[in-house]
DNA sequence: GTATGTACTTACGAAAGGTAAGCTGCGGGG
DNA sequence: CCCCGCAGCTTACCTTTCGTAAGTACATAC
């Protein structure tokens, strides 16, 4: 597909987010991750252990979770902490910018939930004009 | 993996997003999927075309893009205007509910725009320390 | 009649994600 | 002793999703 024409008078609206090569992009990646956001908001209440949090997720992987915990510590939302019991216990909890962040994505998350209703209904109409 | 002891005593935080199975995962997954974020915001600006959402948002496809718009229209969020003109012409817009969505969302990706910096000098102290 | 413009679809290979089993290290029951 | 169980991952394997590139339709322009 070739440049339109019409692009000739666009600008790209804000930052960098929408070019392909930049970390941001990345990040946003991590931190909408089908798992990522749900970690936020439920480390937003308090610390959770990690077999906890398997529990509370429904759904989630160990894999998977254990994947996302990483990726959320790398970028410094999350902190772990190993307590050298037997056996042993590892806490997760968010860091003070990680709760920065649960606060952008409970806002999100809480707007989904109260408005979930009006999306389904919306879907079933939708489907409805298809048939 | 069994459920353990510590679950007794623990309650799921907040409504039902943490059940697999609710509906409300699926909504969450369709605006925090990887282009349907960006979709949204940048059609907070304004109404775009098929072929300039496509060269805006560096690096999708035009297959990703289709189904990424497709929905968010059976979701409520956007609107699809096409005008029978030659060649055919296909206007996306945010409804009013969907605008009401991009507040959250661009909330969250200022967020990670503003503090991308942050984010990568943690990375790197996170890689130091694993050398 | 060949090429262009617009908005998609479709086929196919690659990559991400899910499932389930294994691993380590220690303590307790038989 | 020996094996099981607990906790927190990790690995192997397979399925689903995603990206790439080509094709479609229809009309106008060359």
């Amino acid at each position: 597909m070739p440049w339109p024409k019409s692009m000739k008078t666009i600008r790209i609206p804000k930052g960098n987010l929408f070019a392909s090569d930049c970390p941001t992009r990345d990040i946003l990646d991590d931190v909408t991750s089908r798992w990522g956001s749900l970690v936020v908001v439920i480390l937003m209440e308090r610390s959770y252990r990690f077999s906890e949090l398997a529990y509370l997720i429904g759904g989630v992987s160990e894999k998977m979770l254990a994947q996302t915990l990483r990726i959320l510590e790398e970028d410094g939302f999350v902190l772990r902490e190993v307590h050298a019991t037997k056996p042993p216990k590892v806490e997760y909890r968010l860091t003070p910018f990680g709760q920065e962040l649960g606060e952008r994505i409970s806002a999100l998350t809480s707007f989904v939930e109260q408005n979930a209703g009006r999306v389904m209904a919306h879907r079933a109409k939708a489907r409805q004009g298809l048939a």
